[in-house]
DNA sequence: CTTGAATCTGACACCAGTGTCAGCTTCTAC
DNA sequence: GTAGAAGCTGACACTGGTGTCAGATTCAAG
Protein backbone atom coordinates (compact mmCIF):
# COMPACT_ATOMS: atom_id res chain seq x y z
CA UNK A 1 0.00 0.00 0.00
CA UNK A 2 1.06 3.48 -0.55
CA UNK A 3 2.45 5.95 2.41
CA UNK A 4 -1.25 8.16 2.13
CA UNK A 5 -3.35 4.82 2.80
CA UNK A 6 -0.62 3.42 5.72
CA UNK A 7 -1.03 7.04 7.40
CA UNK A 8 -4.91 7.01 7.27
CA UNK A 9 -4.92 3.35 8.49
CA UNK A 10 -3.12 4.38 11.24
CA UNK A 11 -3.34 7.57 12.13
CA UNK A 12 -0.18 8.04 12.14
CA UNK A 13 1.16 11.25 9.76
CA UNK A 14 3.20 10.54 6.45
CA UNK A 15 6.02 12.97 7.53
CA UNK A 16 5.95 10.42 10.29
CA UNK A 17 6.38 6.96 8.24
CA UNK A 18 9.24 8.59 6.56
CA UNK A 19 10.70 9.30 9.55
CA UNK A 20 10.47 6.35 10.84
CA UNK A 21 11.93 4.65 8.13
CA UNK A 22 15.00 6.92 8.18
CA UNK A 23 15.10 5.57 11.80
CA UNK A 24 15.40 2.18 10.26
CA UNK A 25 11.99 1.16 11.74
CA UNK A 26 10.30 0.80 9.04
CA UNK A 27 10.72 -0.90 5.85
CA UNK A 28 9.00 -0.23 2.30
CA UNK A 29 9.64 -1.00 -1.34
CA UNK A 30 10.12 0.72 -4.04
CA UNK A 31 8.01 1.26 -6.99
CA UNK A 32 9.99 1.97 -10.13
CA UNK A 33 9.54 5.51 -9.57
CA UNK A 34 10.66 5.75 -6.56
CA UNK A 35 7.35 5.74 -4.13
CA UNK A 36 7.11 3.40 -1.17
CA UNK A 37 5.00 0.29 -1.24
CA UNK A 38 4.42 -0.66 2.30
CA UNK A 39 3.49 -4.65 2.65
CA UNK A 40 0.07 -5.02 4.73
CA UNK A 41 2.29 -5.84 8.45
CA UNK A 42 3.28 -2.42 8.54
CA UNK A 43 0.16 -1.07 9.73
CA UNK A 44 0.41 -3.61 13.06
CA UNK A 45 4.14 -2.58 12.70
CA UNK A 46 3.68 1.55 12.78
CA UNK A 47 0.51 0.51 15.52
CA UNK A 48 3.23 -1.04 17.35
CA UNK A 49 6.02 2.05 16.84
CA UNK A 50 3.44 4.50 18.34
CA UNK A 51 3.11 2.55 21.11
CA UNK A 52 6.47 2.09 22.38
CA UNK A 53 6.77 5.78 21.55
CA UNK A 54 4.42 6.73 23.69
CA UNK A 55 5.98 4.84 26.15
CA UNK A 56 8.71 6.95 25.66
CA UNK A 57 11.24 4.46 24.39
CA UNK A 58 13.20 6.04 22.04
CA UNK A 59 14.20 5.17 18.05
CA UNK A 60 17.52 3.57 18.95
CA UNK A 61 15.78 1.24 21.47
CA UNK A 62 12.84 0.53 19.06
CA UNK A 63 14.66 -0.28 16.56
CA UNK A 64 16.88 -2.69 18.80
CA UNK A 65 13.55 -4.10 20.16
CA UNK A 66 11.58 -4.60 17.05
CA UNK A 67 13.24 -7.98 15.64
CA UNK A 68 12.44 -9.52 18.96
CA UNK A 69 9.23 -9.24 18.71
CA UNK A 70 6.31 -11.74 17.70
CA UNK A 71 4.97 -9.96 14.53
CA UNK A 72 2.10 -11.18 12.26
CA UNK A 73 4.35 -10.94 9.55
CA UNK A 74 6.30 -14.08 10.62
CA UNK A 75 9.80 -12.79 10.07
CA UNK A 76 12.57 -14.22 12.03
CA UNK A 77 12.36 -13.27 15.06
CA UNK A 78 15.45 -12.91 16.72
CA UNK A 79 16.09 -13.64 20.82
CA UNK A 80 17.19 -10.70 22.73
CA UNK A 81 20.57 -10.52 24.04
CA UNK A 82 21.15 -10.33 27.29
CA UNK A 83 22.37 -7.00 26.99
CA UNK A 84 19.34 -5.80 25.62
CA UNK A 85 17.20 -7.68 28.31
CA UNK A 86 19.08 -5.51 30.61
CA UNK A 87 17.98 -2.83 28.52
CA UNK A 88 14.60 -3.29 28.54
CA UNK A 89 14.26 -4.05 31.84
CA UNK A 90 15.62 -0.78 32.33
CA UNK A 91 12.98 0.51 30.59
CA UNK A 92 10.44 -1.25 32.41
CA UNK A 93 10.89 0.10 35.52
CA UNK A 94 10.67 3.54 33.53
CA UNK A 95 7.39 2.67 32.44
CA UNK A 96 6.27 1.60 36.04
CA UNK A 97 7.52 4.42 37.28
CA UNK A 98 5.79 7.02 35.16
CA UNK A 99 2.42 5.02 35.61
CA UNK A 100 2.77 5.76 39.24
CA UNK A 101 3.50 9.28 38.84
CA UNK A 102 0.57 9.36 36.49
CA UNK A 103 -1.73 7.37 38.90
CA UNK A 104 -0.42 10.45 41.94
CA UNK A 105 -1.25 13.22 39.41
CA UNK A 106 -4.20 11.88 38.37
CA UNK A 107 -4.74 11.33 42.08
CA UNK A 108 -4.21 15.25 42.62
CA UNK A 109 -7.00 16.31 39.82
CA UNK A 110 -9.35 14.11 41.22
CA UNK A 111 -9.11 15.68 44.52
CA UNK A 112 -9.28 19.26 42.80
CA UNK A 113 -12.45 18.02 40.44
CA UNK A 114 -14.18 16.80 43.54
CA UNK A 115 -13.41 19.79 45.59
CA UNK A 116 -14.91 21.81 43.15
CA UNK A 117 -17.94 19.73 43.28
CA UNK A 118 -18.73 19.14 46.30
CA UNK A 119 -21.02 21.97 47.82
CA UNK A 120 -18.22 22.84 50.74
CA UNK A 121 -16.90 26.50 50.23
CA UNK A 122 -12.88 26.63 49.49
CA UNK A 123 -12.00 28.42 52.95
CA UNK A 124 -14.19 26.20 55.07
CA UNK A 125 -13.65 22.38 55.18
CA UNK B 1 16.09 28.80 52.74
CA UNK B 2 17.98 29.12 49.48
CA UNK B 3 17.80 27.98 46.29
CA UNK B 4 20.86 25.54 46.39
CA UNK B 5 19.06 23.72 49.30
CA UNK B 6 15.51 23.65 48.22
CA UNK B 7 17.56 22.12 44.65
CA UNK B 8 18.74 19.21 46.08
CA UNK B 9 16.00 18.82 48.98
CA UNK B 10 13.91 18.34 46.14
CA UNK B 11 16.03 17.21 43.55
CA UNK B 12 15.16 19.52 40.92
CA UNK B 13 17.93 21.62 39.43
CA UNK B 14 18.12 25.56 39.94
CA UNK B 15 17.51 25.70 36.74
CA UNK B 16 14.13 24.73 36.65
CA UNK B 17 13.26 26.36 40.17
CA UNK B 18 14.04 29.56 38.91
CA UNK B 19 12.18 28.76 35.69
CA UNK B 20 9.29 27.67 37.45
CA UNK B 21 9.58 31.03 39.48
CA UNK B 22 9.26 32.80 35.94
CA UNK B 23 6.27 30.77 35.03
CA UNK B 24 4.37 31.73 38.07
CA UNK B 25 4.24 28.51 39.97
CA UNK B 26 6.71 29.20 42.69
CA UNK B 27 7.20 31.84 44.61
CA UNK B 28 10.40 33.12 46.70
CA UNK B 29 11.08 36.38 49.07
CA UNK B 30 14.46 38.04 48.42
CA UNK B 31 17.28 39.12 50.50
CA UNK B 32 18.05 42.20 50.47
CA UNK B 33 20.80 41.95 48.13
CA UNK B 34 18.47 40.33 46.02
CA UNK B 35 18.88 35.94 47.15
CA UNK B 36 16.05 34.00 46.83
CA UNK B 37 14.66 32.94 49.90
CA UNK B 38 12.23 29.87 49.66
CA UNK B 39 9.55 28.79 52.28
CA UNK B 40 9.65 25.41 54.02
CA UNK B 41 6.36 24.79 52.00
CA UNK B 42 8.04 25.10 48.88
CA UNK B 43 9.46 21.96 49.36
CA UNK B 44 6.08 19.89 48.84
CA UNK B 45 4.82 22.86 46.54
CA UNK B 46 8.28 21.78 43.98
CA UNK B 47 7.34 17.97 44.33
CA UNK B 48 3.44 18.56 43.29
CA UNK B 49 4.88 20.22 40.09
CA UNK B 50 7.14 17.95 39.31
CA UNK B 51 4.41 15.33 39.29
CA UNK B 52 2.17 17.25 37.62
CA UNK B 53 5.09 17.82 34.85
CA UNK B 54 5.80 14.05 34.67
CA UNK B 55 2.12 14.13 34.08
CA UNK B 56 2.37 15.70 31.03
CA UNK B 57 0.62 18.94 32.47
CA UNK B 58 2.06 22.05 30.73
CA UNK B 59 2.75 25.13 33.13
CA UNK B 60 -0.21 27.18 32.08
CA UNK B 61 -2.12 24.36 32.96
CA UNK B 62 -0.34 23.64 36.60
CA UNK B 63 -0.39 27.43 36.99
CA UNK B 64 -4.05 27.66 36.91
CA UNK B 65 -4.42 24.56 39.16
CA UNK B 66 -2.25 24.97 42.02
CA UNK B 67 -4.19 27.66 43.87
CA UNK B 68 -7.00 25.13 43.81
CA UNK B 69 -5.13 22.47 45.92
CA UNK B 70 -4.99 22.03 49.24
CA UNK B 71 -1.71 22.62 49.76
CA UNK B 72 0.27 21.96 53.27
CA UNK B 73 1.37 25.90 53.24
CA UNK B 74 -2.70 26.98 54.08
CA UNK B 75 -3.25 28.99 51.52
CA UNK B 76 -6.44 30.54 50.64
CA UNK B 77 -7.31 27.25 48.49
CA UNK B 78 -9.50 28.52 45.73
CA UNK B 79 -11.80 26.23 43.81
CA UNK B 80 -11.90 25.06 40.75
CA UNK B 81 -14.14 27.06 37.97
CA UNK B 82 -16.65 25.14 36.15
CA UNK B 83 -14.27 25.56 32.79
CA UNK B 84 -10.72 24.24 34.94
CA UNK B 85 -12.65 21.54 36.08
CA UNK B 86 -13.43 20.61 32.34
CA UNK B 87 -9.92 20.91 31.35
CA UNK B 88 -8.95 18.99 34.02
CA UNK B 89 -11.09 16.24 33.11
CA UNK B 90 -9.46 16.04 29.75
CA UNK B 91 -5.84 15.94 31.63
CA UNK B 92 -7.45 13.31 33.43
CA UNK B 93 -8.83 11.33 30.59
CA UNK B 94 -5.50 12.03 28.28
CA UNK B 95 -4.00 10.44 31.96
CA UNK B 96 -6.04 8.08 31.73
CA UNK B 97 -4.88 7.20 27.84
CA UNK B 98 -1.87 7.34 28.82
CA UNK B 99 -1.58 4.77 31.71
CA UNK B 100 -3.08 2.00 28.99
CA UNK B 101 -0.60 2.71 26.61
CA UNK B 102 1.97 2.48 28.94
CA UNK B 103 0.79 -0.69 30.39
CA UNK B 104 0.50 -2.52 26.50
CA UNK B 105 4.36 -1.15 26.18
CA UNK B 106 5.29 -2.98 29.10
CA UNK B 107 3.48 -5.79 27.83
CA UNK B 108 5.61 -6.10 24.77
CA UNK B 109 8.26 -5.59 26.51
CA UNK B 110 7.69 -8.14 29.13
CA UNK B 111 6.88 -10.48 26.38
CA UNK B 112 10.18 -9.80 24.30
CA UNK B 113 11.73 -10.66 27.78
CA UNK B 114 10.65 -13.05 28.81
CA UNK B 115 11.32 -14.73 25.28
CA UNK B 116 15.00 -14.45 25.86
CA UNK B 117 14.57 -16.19 28.94
CA UNK B 118 12.72 -18.72 27.77
CA UNK B 119 14.82 -21.77 26.99
CA UNK B 120 12.81 -22.11 23.71
CA UNK B 121 14.70 -20.75 20.25
CA UNK B 122 13.53 -18.05 18.22
CA UNK B 123 12.50 -19.78 15.17
CA UNK B 124 10.30 -22.88 16.83
CA UNK B 125 7.84 -21.49 19.50
C1' DC C 1 -0.98 13.14 -23.99
C1' DT C 2 -2.64 15.56 -20.34
C1' DT C 3 -4.06 16.81 -15.98
C1' DG C 4 -4.72 16.60 -11.14
C1' DA C 5 -3.74 13.98 -7.12
C1' DA C 6 -0.22 11.74 -4.67
C1' DT C 7 4.50 11.22 -3.49
C1' DC C 8 9.36 12.39 -3.32
C1' DT C 9 13.43 14.92 -0.92
C1' DG C 10 15.30 18.40 1.86
C1' DA C 11 15.20 22.02 4.90
C1' DC C 12 13.58 24.89 8.67
C1' DA C 13 10.79 25.49 12.91
C1' DC C 14 8.56 24.09 17.01
C1' DC C 15 7.65 22.50 21.74
C1' DA C 16 8.84 23.10 26.72
C1' DG C 17 11.56 21.92 30.06
C1' DT C 18 16.36 21.50 31.03
C1' DG C 19 21.70 21.91 30.73
C1' DT C 20 25.31 24.96 30.55
C1' DC C 21 28.25 28.85 30.20
C1' DA C 22 29.66 33.81 31.11
C1' DG C 23 30.08 37.69 33.80
C1' DC C 24 28.78 39.90 37.77
C1' DT C 25 27.01 40.37 42.71
C1' DT C 26 26.04 38.72 47.30
C1' DC C 27 26.70 36.05 51.24
C1' DT C 28 29.36 33.80 54.94
C1' DA C 29 33.09 32.87 57.69
C1' DC C 30 37.67 33.62 58.88
C1' DG D 1 38.49 43.22 54.92
C1' DT D 2 38.84 39.52 52.22
C1' DA D 3 38.55 34.99 50.00
C1' DG D 4 35.72 31.47 48.37
C1' DA D 5 31.25 29.59 47.98
C1' DA D 6 26.76 30.48 46.43
C1' DG D 7 23.48 33.14 43.87
C1' DC D 8 21.89 36.29 40.12
C1' DT D 9 20.56 37.29 35.10
C1' DG D 10 20.60 36.42 30.38
C1' DA D 11 21.49 33.91 26.47
C1' DC D 12 22.14 29.88 23.61
C1' DA D 13 21.65 24.81 22.71
C1' DC D 14 19.54 20.55 22.98
C1' DT D 15 16.22 16.91 22.70
C1' DG D 16 13.44 14.03 19.28
C1' DG D 17 9.41 13.38 17.19
C1' DT D 18 6.43 16.17 14.43
C1' DG D 19 4.36 20.13 11.36
C1' DT D 20 4.96 22.46 7.31
C1' DC D 21 6.50 24.40 3.09
C1' DA D 22 8.82 24.37 -1.60
C1' DG D 23 9.92 22.51 -5.76
C1' DA D 24 10.38 18.49 -8.53
C1' DT D 25 8.70 13.88 -9.91
C1' DT D 26 5.51 10.02 -10.41
C1' DC D 27 1.09 7.79 -10.66
C1' DA D 28 -3.54 6.90 -12.38
C1' DA D 29 -7.39 8.11 -14.92
C1' DG D 30 -9.54 10.57 -18.79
Amino acid sequence: MRIGELAQRTAVSERSLRYYEKQGLLYADRTPGGHRDYPDTAVDRVIRIQELFAAGLCSAKIVQLLPCMRDKDGGPSETATPWLVQELSVERARIDGMVEELLRAREVLDEVISAASSPHPPTTP
